[in-house]
DNA sequence: AACTCAGCCAACCGCATTCAG
DNA sequence: ACTGAATGCGGTTGGCTGAGT
């Protein structure tokens, strides 16, 4: 026979979880490592079905999960990624490690999916003699090359859980909080840093005002050439920043931007090796997390060493391998890149 | 101050696939 | 080889929150 159930359905509890819940949870994982589900609720006590143990860990506790405030370079590779691979939330989510498929699809479901409708109605009246939509037009500036990328992209890495504590040090910041001010909600978006939101919120200002400096993108231009000017109205500067994203046209500038920004990608490798090696040594208790960091960073030197052994990456798997090996970086490399991308971001 | 409404997001549901027995 | 549970994944929903009236 098959294997037995993996919970009874009576007795199971529902709903959002308690921070309690979540200790327990990350403590039983720390343990013995995620995996197992089955055994979890019966080996934790926990009331709650191992699929939901499974969901709280990958959307909310997992280590290394970045949450809210998605960056203008996310908002794009999430838009390329749609277009080329359509609501495949967990394969566009591997290309994002920081966040979940689950926050990736709210994301293009609250955000996105919108802007993108304004921008193919402003853009309709000139699509309609073709009846290019907006897929058509992100899949055309997505070669098939950049295609073939993403494949060579997907088997040179593997999933890796991201180094920090930074997760479960909220939680148990935010229980601690939680149980000093019964007053206070203990809605779980309280767990977020108010140092990293604000972080979060200055990089993406400062890209806004990038964005908005004047990069007037391809379809924009089409108009303008066309006289097109009634549905100038139309085009918010959302749009604009949207089009500007999918924009791939001013190739020249990516050229030299690339060249520039493979620098300081390189340097970035080492910075998150170091980083990966010196939160190893400063941790002393030999943690699930440790054995992932140490098997995160052999992966890492796996995937430099494959890297060695591989034609040059493209511009678009230089930028989708940058946000995977050298996220602690990402601020600055962003700088950098909307500075020299600016005709194109 | 009270109410309504829309936006957001965590979590659930159900289907498809994988895999243990 | 077969069965059925475990797991993975995408779609959907319920409840919370803040803005508007």
């Amino acid at each position: 026979m098959g294997r037995p159930p993996c919970c009874e359905k009576v007795g199971i509890k529902k709903g959002p979880w308690t921070p309690e819940e979540d200790i327990i949870l990350v403590s039983y994982i720390q343990e013995h490592g995620p995996g197992n589900w089955r055994s979890v609720p019966t080996n934790t006590g926990l009331l709650r079905c191992s699929k939901s143990c499974r969901l709280r860990w990958t959307n909310y506790l997992r280590p290394g999960i970045k949450r809210g405030n998605f960056t203008p370079h996310e908002e794009g590779m999430i838009i390329h990624l749609q277009a080329l691979l359509g609501n495949k939330w967990a394969a566009i989510a591997s290309y994002l490690p920081q966040r979940t498929d689950n926050d990736i699809k709210n994301y293009w479901n609250t955000h996105l999916k919108k802007k993108m409708k304004r921008f193919q109605s402003a853009l309709d009246p000139h699509m309609a003699s073709d009846s290019t939509s907006y897929h058509e037009f992100v899949s055309k500036s997505f070669s098939s090359t950049d295609k073939r990328s993403l494949d060579m992209l997907n088997q040179q890495q593997t999933t890796a859980y991201a180094s920090s504590t930074e997760n479960i040090s909220k939680l148990l910041q935010g229980w601690m909080r939680s149980s000093s001010s019964p007053n206070k909600s203990l809605n779980i978006n309280g767990y977020s840093s108010p140092d990293h939101d604000h972080d979060q919120d200055k990089l993406h200002a400062h890209h806004h005002n990038n964005i908005n400096n004047g990069n007037i993108s391809a379809a924009t231009e089409q108009e303008e050439e066309e006289g097109g000017h009634e549905h100038d109205d139309l085009i918010s500067s959302s749009d604009q920043e949207f089009e500007s994203i999918l924009s791939f046209h001013n190739l020249n500038n990516v050229v030299a931007a690339y060249n520039n920004w493979d620098k300081s990608a390189n340097s970035c490798d080492q910075y998150s090796s170091t980083d990966l090696k010196g939160s190893q040594t400063s941790t002393t208790a030999a943690t699930t997390e440790e054995k992932l960091l140490i098997h995160d960073d052999q992966n890492l030197k796996q995937q430099q060493r494959s890297a060695d052994n591989n034609p040059p990456l493209s511009f678009l798997e230089k930028w989708l391998l940058l946000d995977e090996t050298c996220t602690s970086t990402t601020a600055q490399v962003e700088d950098q890149m909307m500075e020299e991308l600016s005709p194109i971001f």
